[in-house]
DNA sequence: CTACATGCAAAGCATTTGCATAGCC
DNA sequence: GGCTATGCAAATGCTTTGCATGTAG
């Protein structure tokens, strides 16, 4: 259950002071399945706060990064994009319609163990993007 | 055997002119193991032509990226790097140090191709990032 | 009450673009 | 020789920073 509470315990619990701004950004990212940009963060901000500003947008992811509780993502195209979902997944990223979907499975968890620490190198974060085309273009092309 | 003439028939092959910038910001990138930024392949680009500038660079690897010959990696920290390899791999990037290696290993290919179309997706190419330590910073800090 | 957060405006940088000149094919 | 590439400078756009004001703890 992701609750108020709940946003504000984990803003305590990193060391920061829980403001509404704040909650509001974590529950934004917490709650999108689309891995807005800041300026999509900001502009969904701004419908509860009109007076937010880009700044306080980008401050705040900031903090949320060092806390490690979102993840940046960085795409073709220079916009970064963020996601409060920490969990090993794989971002599946379509060519042609540009949605970025998470991929959950137990093999990807498989498949990070076999290299954390075999190789001398100890995993502590991953990032995995597959490049392609989503099941609804294909369908859409007649899967050409 | 990477040489000259294979240069100037990847750029040929790809539809463009084999100027001697291309050729050698393509062979700057294809004998790195280092994934340079665009800065960092300008500034070796300019030891051997010192008018060459930024933009020249830019457009470069943009044209290389959309021939598939190299790859584009956005990190935390703005930048973008740039690498010839475009096998799959991961990159292995070390937060202690810097530095970022390519892992090759036949599991990796296994790892894409149990995805690949079974959840409707179709992968052409993927990114995938391993986050953590490298053996020398560990066996520097006593393996803490 | 005090330290930290917000919000505004301005600055910082990586990257892109326009255009005249130069060079490959 | 024609068409594309280079290189300079200026523009663009995302992100960061400085600072006065506001607010959580």
């Amino acid at each position: 259950m992701t609750s108020h509470n709940e946003y504000v315990d984990i803003l305590h619990k990193s060391g920061f002071k829980a403001t509404a701004q704040r909650i509001e950004i974590l529950s934004i990212l917490s709650q999108s399945q689309t891995h807005p940009t800041a300026e999509e963060v900001y502009h969904e901000a701004r419908k509860k706060f009109p007076t937010i500003s880009a700044a306080t947008v980008y401050k705040t992811i900031q903090t949320l990064k060092e806390a490690g509780r979102v993840q940046q993502l960085a795409f073709y195209g220079g916009k970064a994009r963020f996601e409060a979902n920490v969990e090993p997944h794989i971002n599946l990223i379509c060519l042609t319609c540009g949605r970025i979907q998470d991929l959950f499975d137990m093999r990807v968890n498989e498949f990070i163990k076999q290299f954390s620490g075999g190789s001398g190198f100890k995993v502590e974060s991953q990032r995995i993007d597959f490049y392609g085309t989503c099941k609804q273009c294909r369908e859409q092309a007649g899967f050409q």
